[in-house]
This record gives C-alpha cells, sequence and structure tokens, in this order.
DNA sequence: ATCAATATGTGTAATATTGAAGCAATGTAT
DNA sequence: ATACATTGCTTCAATATTACACATATTGAT
C-alpha cells in the first residue's frame, strides 16, 4: 500500500497523513482498533495519507470504510499532530527497507510529517476488522491495555480519549458504540469506562432517563445470569435535538 | 514577506499554513486581529507558513509574537482546515501578480493548503498590533461585526469562537483577556461576549466567587461614571489549580 | 441643591438537581 | 429452599440554580 503511494506520490498531499482513533464497545470495555505492524514489535493506529483531490475528513473516511467496512460513521477530527521529529529518519528507514523501496523513492515518505487525528465511534458488532493486503494483523484492543505504539501514536491515543471525555456531553456516544437494543448497565458501564470512574447505578439510571432520550423496550435481555434486565433503543430525533444544546450545561 | 518564504520554499513544509484567531477585550467588546490585505478588499487572519525544522505549535507561536509583540501568550489549536478547494487557484493567482511572484516561482504557493487553525487569548493593553512591512493596516476588531474575510477565514474564526465557547470552563479566560485588575461586572461582560447572552448579574457574582479564584482588592477603579466598581485579581495559583478539574462540570 | 437616571453591591425565598442510601424483585448456583 | 448477585425504583437531605428587590454611589439636568 504505501509503495503504490509513493508510486503515485505526486496524487497526494506532501507530509501530511491522517491517522484514526477507531473506539468500539464490547464485553463492557472500550477497545479501539490497532494494527500490527509487519516491520517492528509495535502496533499502530490505522492511517493514511491524503489525496490532493480529496479533503482531510474525506481521507480519514476512506481510511474508516477500508478499516472497518462500516459507511456513514461517526467521525470527528481532534487535534493535529506536528512536532518536528515526530517520524524520525532511522523509523522510515526501517519501513522503506521492510517494504523494500528503492532508495531515489523514499525521500516523499523520509521528509517531515504531520498527522491528523480523528477519532471514530462505532458499532463493535457491525465493524469487522479489515486487514488490508495479505496477513495483516487489525485487532480491538481494550483501551486499558494498549500495547507500545510507534512513534507518537500513543500520545495521539491519549488525546483521542482525553477529547472524547471532554466531549462526552456534546456527541452522541451511546447512539454510536452500543448496538440497536441494550441495557442501562450496559450503558453506564461505557460512560464509567471513557471517564475512567465508577458512577452511582441508581442515580444514572434518574440521570439518563430524565434526558428523555431512551425508549424503554417491552423485552428483556436473555441468556444472562441474574435478574433479566430491561432492553432500551435510543430516540434517535430526540437524542439529536437535544444534543445540540448538549446533555448537560455549565453557565 | 510571502516573497521571503517563497525564495526559501524548500525549508517550508510544502501544502501547510497556521492561522491564529487572537482575541482580546476592550470596552466590553471581544475583539479579534485582523489584516487587512493590500491586494483586495478582504480582510484576514494572521497567518504564516511552517518552517520544517519547527513544530506547528512554534510556527503559531511565531505568528502571534510577529504580530502582537507580546510573549508567552495562551495560544492553543482548535482545528484543522483542508477542504480540496479551500484556496482556489484564482486567488492565488490574485496574490501572485499583486507581490509580483515570478511565475515558475508560484507553483509551491498555488498548490492545494491545509492549515492549523489556532486561538490566542490575549491582554488588549499589553498587545500592540504589529504591522508587518510596509503600511500593513493591523486592527482590533469587535467580533459582531466581522468584515468580508478571505478565502475560509470566517469559517475558522467562528469555529475558534465556537470552540472558545465550549472550552470555557477549562481555559484561564479572564486571567488572560482582561488586566492585571478588573471589575466583576467587566469579567461578566466577558462571559456574555463569549456565550453570547445575558448573565443575571446576582447569580454570576456569588457562582464567580464561590470558585474561590478571586481577590477582592482594597481598590475600587476611578474615573468612572457610576458607583465606582471594586477591583479584583486573579489568585493565579488557586485558578490554575482549579481548571484542571474544570470550573463546572458534567456528571 | 435637588432629582432623575444609571450602575454597583448585597440578600432571600422558591425550585431543581445531585449524592447517598434502602429495599423489593428477579434470576443463578448449590 | 436458600444464599447471592444484579436490576429497578424510591426517599431524603444537601447543594445548586433561578428569580427577584432594595440600598448605595455617582453623574448630569434643572
Amino acid at each position: 500500500m504505501l509503495k503504490e503511494v509513493i508510486a503515485n506520490k505526486e496524487k497526494y498531499q506532501p507530509g501530511l497523513s491522517t491517522d484514526c482513533v477507531i473506539f468500539g464497545f464490547h464485553d463492557n470495555q472500550l477497545k479501539v482498533l490497532l494494527i500490527k505492524t509487519k516491520y517492528s514489535d509495535d502496533w499502530a493506529l490505522p492511517g493514511g495519507f491524503v489525496r490532493v483531490d480529496e479533503s482531510i475528513d474525506e481521507g480519514a473516511v476512506n481510511v474508516l470504510q477500508r478499516r472497518t467496512g462500516v459507511k456513514g460513521i461517526f467521525l470527528r477530527q481532534f487535534a493535529t499532530f506536528g512536532k518536528v521529529n515526530r517520524n524520525p529518519i532511522d523509523f522510515s528507514q526501517k519501513v522503506i527497507n521492510f517494504f523494500g523501496i528503492p532508495k531515489e523513492e523514499a525521500t516523499w515518505y523520509q521528509s517531515r510529517f504531520v498527522t491528523i487525528g480523528y477519532y471514530a465511534l462505532v458499532d463493535f458488532l457491525q465493524a469487522v476488522p479489515q486487514p488490508e493486503g495479505n496477513n495483516e494483523i487489525v485487532e480491538w484492543i481494550d483501551c486499558h491495555s494498549i500495547p507500545n505504539l510507534i512513534l507518537d501514536h500513543k500520545e495521539i491515543f491519549d488525546k483521542a480519549l482525553e477529547t472524547l471525555r471532554m466531549e462526552l456531553n456534546q456527541v452522541p456516544v451511546g447512539y454510536n458504540l452500543l448496538p440497536e437494543k441494550f441495557t442501562i448497565p450496559q450503558l453506564q458501564k461505557l460512560y464509567e469506562t471513557i471517564l475512567g470512574r465508577q458512577l452511582d447505578r441508581r442515580n444514572f439510571l434518574r440521570k439518563i432517563t430524565s434526558i428523555g432520550i431512551l425508549t424503554k423496550l417491552d423485552e428483556k435481555k436473555s441468556n444472562v445470569a441474574h435478574k433479566a434486565p430491561n432492553l432500551y433503543s435510543f430516540d434517535k430525533d430526540r437524542y439529536e435535538e437535544v444534543l445540540k444544546n448538549g446533555l448537560h450545561q455549565g453557565w
């Protein structure tokens, strides 16, 4: 893939890339889609380059579709990373060597790169990790046990999570990360993992239902231990309406 | 200036620029620093290009120092803009013609540019607009009467203001936009103009003082009409401490 | 000198929201 | 049957928010 990009480098914006932090939620864990690099023991965020004939947002959407196969995904730009030495020469050299890219072609890739960070919220069950090319490993990994990442990808991931935390009340987190039918405890766990702290069950229920975006279904979750929890779905119209002003406020 | 950049184009990151939305507060108005372009009737945000040997943040800091002469400024990246046609060819052609840049040199500037938006909060009285080069016009302009801006600069400005509004409780707005000594009504006006709505005097006072970041000075503002308001200053240590968790919260 | 007009400074009652905790209901495991 | 874990709902006190009224200081007009 890198080889093709370099072969067509005049079609790409020089020194610019996008990296996506793709969040999913499963087994009561917040997960992120990571790629095992072939050229090192480290993992990487799925990323790509920006064609000169596409907007940076489109570039990120393409990465996302290639990686998860899901369309109409919730995607948000959160920061741009541009330290001077964020892609050191010895790193790109390793990549260049691994992919057997001729020296005279390598300059484009070895110059200084700035990357635009996007985060995405996807339904874990709808999104199936798409290995690109032969035997690439793409995996959902728990946000609490992130392996070593290449370059400044850890910093990018951290910033994404921090941003998600900040925007929690402005973003349809529940709607995008949960399946269509879900339970209140599930929704609570989602909020808890994003916030990184426990919430009181009883107060959470009151607060979340009072917003008026939940529709209680006449159905209980089956095949679960203990008391079967009720299933809910989102009232999407109402959700979007409420989000405009934020779920909660200050001032 | 553009001429010099183009002459040394190999020292600059291709297709990348920074634009700064510099906020100040004066006469109970939120103001922004704008530059009258020489090549059109439109105004522009102060911006610059990023050298390959400096980080994008450093690039923005440099723009700021050149434009306001103030150091140690509060600066924050808020978004990156990269629509395909954000710098149309006919626009750059006009600029190229105006500055008399030879055709063969112009290609660098005429390619597709992505720009990183930063916003800054500066003390209006400390910051003196610095015209760059001969007879350039740099002015503080009320945020409510923005003139026509070049390219997508209006969109950038709007996004900056929206971000400032969102981050109002995470950012030392008062500390950076007001002079060292200020009055409560002044502080309230600042909040009101940023939020775009009126606040109740009495409730504002209670809320802002309860945070515990204000020091009431034994001094009243002089030379004012009507009853002389008390002067306050910020307890900077306390302010920074409180900001870590935000002035207010949700969840 | 008086008075109207304007802006500042302070208090209080009604209402809404939040945090902490109790208890019954439902299903599992033994 | 019983102990246990989990869910769903409610109460109550503490806290926060909203709405509102009056006293004070200063200017400018008369």
